[in-house]
DNA sequence: GCAGTTGGCGACTTGTTCAG
DNA sequence: CTGAACAAGTCGCCAACTGC
């Protein structure tokens, strides 16, 4: 899983590689030089307090960093000792909707993926999809790498992945959930609503992170 | 003087709860 | 189901301090 230490200190190693200090990385990416400072890293009454999904990928951004390179420093390779980095699947979007590219439950399976470090991968299964297109717009643009989680609860708001029976996998965002189905919305430029009932779906996974 | 950091505070956004 | 009220969380602004 992600942890708060390891994802604080891979913004810490991302400014220093950049030679940076956390608040230089902050104001680089447009964002205010306190935003990383320690003393925001834990609320007042010792809650871990994380930074936004936002503000890293506005860090990504300023230093180019891409999201395989910076899950790599969230284990802090630097460190002699490290442990090898847990790896998962990794593959296109578009290729892994025209392929049979996942076994029943949903878990990666076929000879087109290819394996990148991500350290969310400790203790769940997780797969990454790059996006390709622009027909995820504007949510995620060409490009964007999401981490899925197969065996992750879903609930209302959640950017999902459905794997309808008799059709190809899809992303959607979970509007709601009932005991006889799923009222999803499609992504693009034309939200349309749409429900699949539970015995028409082969599988859903929630994407729980995502590069932008 | 400048850059970096700390801690307090408030604004803003988002999620949750609950009444109608 | 909808909308209001409330709570929680993050970020920006600010003043003060430290070290070079």
């Amino acid at each position: 899983m992600l942890s708060h230490e390891k994802v604080w200190a891979a913004i810490d190693a991302l400014a220093s590689h950049n030679g940076l200090s956390p608040s230089g990385l902050a104001r680089r990416a447009g964002l205010d030089p306190t935003t990383f400072n320690r003393s925001k890293r834990v609320a007042g009454d010792g809650r871990p307090r994380w930074p936004s999904t936002e503000s890293l990928a506005k860090i990504l951004e300023a230093t180019g960093e891409g999201l395989k390179s910076f899950a790599a420093r969230v284990e802090t390779p630097d460190r002699v000792t490290s442990p090898a980095l847990p790896k998962v699947p990794f593959a296109g979007l578009s290729d892994v909707t025209e392929q049979a590219a996942f076994d029943p439950t949903g878990q990666p399976q076929g000879t087109l993926w290819e394996t990148v470090t991500f350290p969310a991968a400790d203790n769940q299964s997780v797969f990454a999809l790059q996006v390709s297109g622009d027909n995820l717009l504007p949510l995620y643009r060409q490009g964007d790498v999401i981490i899925v989680a197969p065996s992750s609860a879903v609930s209302r708001g959640d950017r999902i992945i459905i794997k309808p029976s008799e059709d190809h996998l899809a992303v959607y965002t979970l509007l709601q959930r009932t005991p006889e189905r799923l009222n999803v919305q499609t992504i693009g430029d034309k939200p349309e609503k749409i429900a699949f009932e539970h015995s028409a779906i082969e599988w859903t996974a929630r994407i729980i992170w995502a590069s932008q």
